[in-house]
DNA sequence: TAATCATATTCAAATCCGTGAATATGATTA
DNA sequence: TAATCATATTCACGGATTTGAATATGATTA
């Protein structure tokens, strides 16, 4: 039970939580950005470069579909997926549907949050 | 490649294309009870109790995701899964959400078609 | 406590989706 | 070809989703 909107529903609601979440290409991108970790707000925006709050609006989707969590650390907060069987099922649809190994939108701006910075990659 | 929504669109659209047609309890519904084989349009009106006209919209959202594939055999049309990966990304989807296996609205009314009757059962 | 920083929230308009009702299509049989 | 059967399609309306714009919040530092 990773969410709390399972309970006492019709039939496939709890399913249906994660199925939309997961129908977003944003969303989407943002879970292709943390397959390799944890990573800030502002490192997810400038990555895929939109607007700080419209990627706050999606990440508050995922987060209350339980499909990520967050953790602060002084002015940041990171987010990182809650269960890795997230990719399987991404991975998934993606054979299903053909699609090619995802080409994400890329890296408009450099993101100059403190662990980014330090990284100094990507 | 198993639709044909998926050339060049935005990224992960494909994706979307399939998780669109996955996000709807009704054709999460139509999904199970094609787990066992292929049915006719009429048996999943009944079992599900749904109307015929409604059974075959999702069908066909279902059919241009390319999930679902049909087979006509005199009056009545046979869908079945295309990829029975779909049920492992159900599963999976169904495992990430903490939900329950499935508890299926079932069966309103008997279905009258040829294959149907000859089975006699459910 | 005031300024600053990253992040979250609210609001509204446009678009999309779900669904009932009615009806069309197309194969089959008489 | 007319009747009948299963299935498909169209239309319209109400409700949900998407997304830009503006602003609020809350932690941090000076």
């Amino acid at each position: 039970m990773i969410n709390d909107q399972t309970k006492n529903k019709p039939p496939f609601e709890a399913e249906s939580v994660v199925f939309k979440a997961l129908n977003h290409p944003v969303r989407l991108a943002i879970l292709e950005v943390l397959r390799d970790g944890e990573h800030c707000v502002c490192h997810l925006s400038a990555y895929l470069g939109q607007r700080q709050s419209y990627i706050s609006q999606q990440l508050i989707v995922l987060r209350e579909s339980g499909l990520v969590q967050d953790r602060r650390d002084g002015w940041n907060v990171y987010y990182s997926v809650v269960n890795s069987l997230v990719f399987e099922i991404v991975d998934g649809v993606r054979a299903l549907s053909g699609a090619e190994a995802s080409t994400l939108p890329i890296a408009q701006t450099e993101c100059t949050c403190p662990s980014c910075s330090s990284k100094k990659s990507n």
